[in-house]
Order: C-alpha cells, then sequence, then structure tokens
RNA sequence: GCCGGUGUAGCUCAGUGGUAGAGCGCACGACUCAUAAUCGUGUGGUCCGGAGUUCGACUCUCCGCACCGGUACCA
C-alpha cells in the first residue's frame, strides 16, 4: 500500500481563519480523500503556528496571556473544520508538548550539523524601540530616528543558519526534481532567488519571550519560522522516532498559498539537508482569492462570507465552487454570483436531478433495485465512459488540476442525462420491455454510485447522500462498474440540492456585512508629549511632482513651505499621479533628517494615511503656507 | 526599472503553423420520468494592438499596450 502525507501550512494564530485558509485546507482535503479512495494509506496534517512576538502582542491588546489567547483561538480553527468537513488525521499546535519536543531535538540536530553558528550581532540599539538600526539608516548624531534619543552601541549574540552554505545544493535538487515547486512559475521565481545567492539567517531572538527556547541555549527563542517548519515532521512524532514517522515522512505534498514558498522551498528542505534528513517531494502554492475582482482587506471590508453562503448554499457547493471554478496556480475571483449559478447548473439540474428522477422512476416501477438482464449497445457505452472518466481524473488529480478533474466527471453526469433521454426508459412500462427499463434503470443508479465515489473527494456529504438515497448502507469506494447490489431498496429520494432562487436569499443580507469593531486596543508604545513635540509639521503646497527614474513608486515633489521650498521624496506613485498632486496642500514633516533615494536627496517627507490604499493627508480648509500642524 | 506570466465567445477557461473550441448564459425546438429539471439545435469571437517570418499565424519572432506575480526604491 502506497503512503500519501499532504499537509496544509500551520496556520498564524493570530487572527481569525478566513476564506484564503479554507481554500488551502479544502484543497488539501480534497487530495487527502481522493487518495484514500484510491487505497492509499493517509496522513493529513493541518494546525496552527502558536509562538512569536505577533501573537505576543494581539494576546496582550486582548489582555490575556499568549497561552489563553492561543487557547481560544484554536477551537475557531478546528470549528471550521468541522464545518468545512475536512478530514485532517492531525490538528497540530506548536504549542503542544509533541511539538515541543520534536523541536528540540530537531533543532538539536540542526545545531550538531556545525550549521549554526553564535555572531555578535552588533550595532545602535534604541531601549524604547527594542531594535537595532543600521548604521545606513541613521545620521552622523546617532539618535534614534523614532524617539531621538541617543542610540546605545550594544552587542548581542544570535544564532544564524549557515543557509548559504545550501544554495548549490538546492539548485542541483530543483534541476533533478523539475516538480520540487509547483507550479512552475513559483519554480522559476525561487530559481531565481537562488541564483542570486542566499544570506545565512538568523535563527533566534533574544528580544521575544513567546516561543521555544533553542535546546543549546535557552536564552534564546526560537525565530517563529524556525519554530514552525518543523511541525511537518514532529505532528508525525519525529522526536520519539515513531513508526508513523518512519512511514509517512517526506511529505508527498506541502499545500500553501503563494506567499510562503520562500520558506517552504529554500529554507526548510536546507534545515532537512543540515540535519541530513530527506527532503519533502514537493511544495505546492496556489493563487490568492479576490472577492469580486477586489483583493481581500479587513481594514477596507472586503471579505468573502463564507458563512452566509455556506448557510445558503451547503458546504460542498462552497466547496465545489472553490475547487471548479478556480484553477490552482492563479489567483481566484470569489464571486457569489458564481457560487449561485455553479449552484444551480451543475449541483441542483445536472446532478441532484438525475440523481431524483432515476430514483423516481425506480420508485415507480419497481419494489427494489432491478436486475440488469437486457444488456445494450448503449449500456457498454456508458460503462465504457465511467471507466474513461476515472482514466482522465487520475491524470487530472496527478497536476491538481481540480477544475478540469471536476469538469470531467460532469462530461459523464450529463452523459448519464442523455442516456436516460435517449432510451426514454420513462415509456418502457410495458410488460415485454419492463426488463429493458429495469436494466437501464439499474446502470443508471451504477453510474450514479460510481459519480458518487469519484466525486467523494471534493463533495464528501454528497456522495454519503447519494449511496444512501441508492439504498446503500455503507459508502463503497471502489470506482469499478457493476458493484452495485440489485434488490436494493431505494430510498424515495429527497432532492440533495434543492434549488436556491435568488429572491429568496436577498433576506438575511443586512446583518451580515458590519465589519468587527476592533475594542479597547490598549496601547502600550506611548511616547512623552515631549516626544511629540519635536516633530515639526508644517503645511506645504506641492509645486511639482515627477516620477524618478527607475523607481515604480516614487515621486519627486517640490513642495512650498512659504518661507522655504523643499525636495520631498515619496513613495506614492502607485496612488498618485503627478499632475493631480501639484497645488495640492500637504504636510511636511520639516524636521526629518536628509535622505537620499534612489539617486534623489529628500528633505523631510509627506505624511498619508497608508494601508492599503494611500491616502495624503492635508488641512481640511486651505491654510497659509508653513502652517504648523499639531 | 529588471525578471517571469497572462491577454481567445457576455462569463469561466481549453486549444493547434493550415478555414476557431467546451461549459455556463441567451434563443428556439423536443420530451414530460425528474428540483420550471433534462435532451437537441442555434446564437455568439478584429483569438489585446502593430510589424515581421511563411504559400499560410490565433498559434513562431520583434515592438507596443493592459493586467498579474517576483525583485529594487517607499524618509
Amino acid at each position: 500500500m502506497k503512503t500519501f502525507y499532504v499537509t496544509t501550512p500551520i496556520y498564524y494564530a493570530n487572527g481569525e481563519p478566513h476564506a484564503g485558509h479554507a481554500y488551502t485546507t479544502i484543497a488539501a482535503d480534497a487530495l487527502a480523500r481522493y487518495h484514500r479512495i484510491k487505497g492509499n494509506e493517509v496522513f493529513f496534517l493541518t494546525g496552527v503556528d502558536e509562538h512569536g512576538a505577533n501573537i505576543d502582542k494581539t494576546a496582550e491588546t486582548e489582555g490575556l496571556s499568549p497561552q489563553a489567547f492561543c487557547d481560544k483561538l484554536a477551537p475557531i480553527f478546528t470549528k471550521l473544520w468541522e464545518r468545512l468537513n475536512i478530514s485532517n488525521d492531525i490538528f497540530l499546535r506548536t504549542t503542544s508538548e509533541l511539538h515541543k519536543r520534536g523541536i528540540k531535538k530537531f533543532l538539536t540536530a540542526l545545531y550538531e550539523s556545525g550549521d549554526v553558528y553564535k555572531a555578535p550581532y552588533e550595532g545602535y540599539y534604541c531601549r524604547p524601540c527594542e531594535r537595532f538600526f543600521p548604521e545606513k539608516e541613521l545620521a552622523d548624531d546617532k539618535i534614534c530616528p523614532i524617539h531621538k534619543l541617543p542610540l546605545e552601541w550594544v552587542k548581542e549574540e544570535n544564532y544564524f543558519f549557515r543557509l548559504s552554505k545550501y544554495q548549490d545544493r538546492l539548485i542541483q535538487h530543483y534541476n533533478e526534481n523539475p516538480d520540487f515547486v509547483y507550479p512552475e512559475s513559483r519554480r522559476n521565481e525561487l530559481l531565481n532567488v537562488l541564483e542570486s545567492g542566499l544570506e545565512d539567517t538568523s535563527i533566534s531572538r533574544s528580544s521575544v519571550s513567546w516561543g521555544i527556547p533553542l535546546p543549546f541555549d535557552p536564552e534564546h527563542i526560537a525565530y517563529v519560522w524556525i519554530d514552525a517548519l518543523p511541525n511537518y515532521i514532529t505532528a508525525l512524532g519525529y522526536d520519539a522516532d515513531s513508526e508513523r514517522y518512519h512511514k509517512f515522512w517526506p511529505a508527498d505534498v506541502h499545500m500553501m498559498a503563494k506567499e510562503i514558498t520562500r520558506f517552504h522551498a529554500l529554507l526548510w528542505p536546507a534545515m532537512l539537508m543540515a540535519a541530513n534528513l530527506p527532503l519533502p517531494k514537493q511544495i505546492v502554492a496556489h493563487g490568492w482569492l479576490t472577492k469580486d475582482g477586489e483583493a481581500l482587506s479587513k481594514t477596507r471590508g472586503i471579505f468573502i462570507d463564507m458563512d452566509g453562503d455556506i448557510g445558503t448554499y451547503g458546504v460542498d457547493a462552497f466547496r465545489y465552487y472553490l475547487l471548479r471554478e478556480f484553477s490552482f496556480g492563479n489567483d481566484g475571483d470569489y464571486r457569489p454570483a458564481r457560487l449561485h449559478a455553479r449552484y444551480n447548473a451543475d449541483l441542483a439540474n445536472d446532478l441532484g436531478n438525475l440523481l431524483n428522477r432515476v430514483l423516481g422512476l425506480v420508485n415507480k416501477n419497481f419494489d427494489e433495485i432491478p436486475v440488469p438482464t437486457t444488456p445494450d449497445d448503449i449500456d457498454e457505452e456508458i460503462k465504457g465512459m465511467a471507466q474513461t472518466t476515472v482514466d482522465q481524473l487520475d491524470a487530472q488529480m496527478e497536476t491538481l488540476a481540480f477544475d478540469t478533474a471536476l469538469e470531467t466527471i460532469w462530461e459523464f453526469v450529463r452523459r448519464v442525462n442523455r442516456y436516460i433521454q435517449q432510451t426514454e426508459v420513462w415509456t418502457l412500462t410495458k410488460p415485454e420491455t419492463k426488463p429493458r427499463m429495469g436494466t437501464i434503470l439499474y446502470n443508471s443508479l451504477e453510474a450514479l454510485r460510481f459519480i458518487s465515489v469519484l466525486v467523494s473527494p471534493f463533495i464528501p456529504d454528497t456522495a454519503e447522500k447519494i449511496q444512501k438515497q441508492i439504498g446503500l448502507t455503507e459508502f463503497d469506494t471502489v470506482a469499478e462498474w457493476g458493484r452495485l447490489p440489485a434488490a436494493l431498496k431505494v430510498s424515495k429520494g429527497e432532492p440533495i440540492f434543492p434549488r436556491v432562487d435568488l429572491k429568496k436569499e436577498k433576506a438575511p443580507k443586512s446583518d451580515a456585512v458590519k465589519p468587527k469593531q476592533k475594542s479597547d486596543k490598549k496601547t502600550t508604545d506611548l511616547i512623552s508629549f515631549a516626544d511629540f513635540q519635536k516633530l515639526d509639521l508644517q503645511v506645504g503646497n506641492v509645486i511639482s511632482a515627477e516620477p524618478i527614474e527607475g523607481a515604480d513608486r516614487l515621486l519627486k515633489l517640490q513642495v512650498d513651505l512659504g518661507t522655504e521650498k523643499r525636495q520631498v521624496v515619496a513613495g506614492i506613485a502607485e496612488h498618485y499621479k503627478p499632475d493631480i498632486l501639484i497645488g495640492k496642500q500637504v504636510i511636511v514633516v520639516v524636521n526629518l533628517e536628509p535622505a537620499t533615494i534612489r539617486n534623489v536627496e529628500s528633505q523631510g517627507m509627506i505624511l498619508a494615511a497608508s494601508g492599503d490604499s494611500v491616502v495624503l493627508a492635508t488641512p481640511e480648509t486651505e491654510v497659509p503656507l508653513g502652517t504648523k500642524v499639531r
């Protein structure tokens, strides 16, 4: 028996899961379920990554200890996975003892490889900021750009992993395993990165407290990614050298969204090489979801209403839509209108109605599933198509082409509808034609059983419902023609996908949208009024604006402050056309030390609201140039 | 800016150096077993624009435009 180990990332648990997480997890689930029905022994991992400064910070704003915060969040993930019918074998938390033991062992192995070294990190350190400032960011006076306080020269010991050493071996691995990173576009990107050179990476943080101490130096905490990536082996029982670990590692597929491929496809394999462990077989990156053409955004309130859509159409429709309409490597645009269309056309009309009409005919004409006694050419054709459908499906799943895989199954669904149409079964009620009717209905039911098997990785609930309605008591996972026993009692048949009317759907809309308020956020990084007063902010007028050669985001502005003119570089080119800016009043940080960006001197900065979009801060009504802002 | 990708019917996408394809949508017809379902027929495209190679290009080359991704700049 073949084994198959598939993972999702362990999601960073500093907020609630969203549709992007759901997409990755559903895709991985479909893959896992597919391999199960193929008879492979599958292990499917998902989980949460619970350490690091960000979680610490978020917990603090909620007034919780980091552990309490994680304990609160983890069940939100597991509940969603239950709702989405995710068949994971483990839900790994990095705060679990299993993981901590494994990490300890792994980091020890890494350390013993000789590729971890302690290096003094020295530089200008700002106590209030708790960070170092690279020399190139500082002017001659060496004061903190934020606090305007003198910086200390501090030496800190830090652990580094000799990532650079693995550059060549990684390139070689990529070349020898063309499918190591999929899709190819990602692979090429990473090869570019590899060829331009890797730098050693810091693997510890001494300023962070929420995490796992390095086993060889407990004063230092493992950097989150160093803590997180090995979860794929710790979850298998790497710590105890368990049987499961040996059975399933190396993983067959690490599935993830595209933004984290770097860590998985460079750092993780290098770490494994250092620890002398086998590499995962494939790193798979899918695209992002947008909603009606817009990027998802918490601040702008653009999100996918999973809850609402699942409520309206059901989990399987949601899964079906994501897997059917989005082609893997690319970004996918989530559109409720498309979900609706898919639901009615593919699920309700094609599949749901097929089941219903066949069951109706059986019930009306037979007491139980009839025995096929009068074979015909057309029956053979159906049987043949069942087999070719399986073959095509196998090929498509090999490349994770869920969309075409489902299309292939649906071609068969439509063929069965046509079979019924062509044979006009419903007319064959006379005694002499009744056996033929029985044969056709048997074949139709068997086709439905067959379809239910093929469809089960994608829409598992539906698959079960179909078999149950056909009269099978135990789910049959084998896609071989002719396994359906005759003489079963068929159920009356409730529509498995009742049509959804757009009108009805409108009702529960009003209360759905409201984005959640971030409540009583405690601010910890307070500055004194004196600190604030150090800022010299003035109103200026943009008198010219032009793009900077070789920079997509930068504009060179001349700003008139009344008493003087300043040249300022601003990173707003993506949001403002130069001509629009001219004549606009802006707020300028006047006493900012000058800097040279892209060979252009910038004597200050202009203020803008900067989130998903960038909007200039400007006085509400026009004021004299040089007016102080405070 | 540099590197890579994409641009084909209203929508989602296949596709090939030789007269353009599927599903959905839409129109018409058939059927009435079924969830106003199904089946058939049809509608619909300057295959991003321009130039070139070729007997012939949507398919190859070059230039350009748009969008996407990676990377640099973001005071």
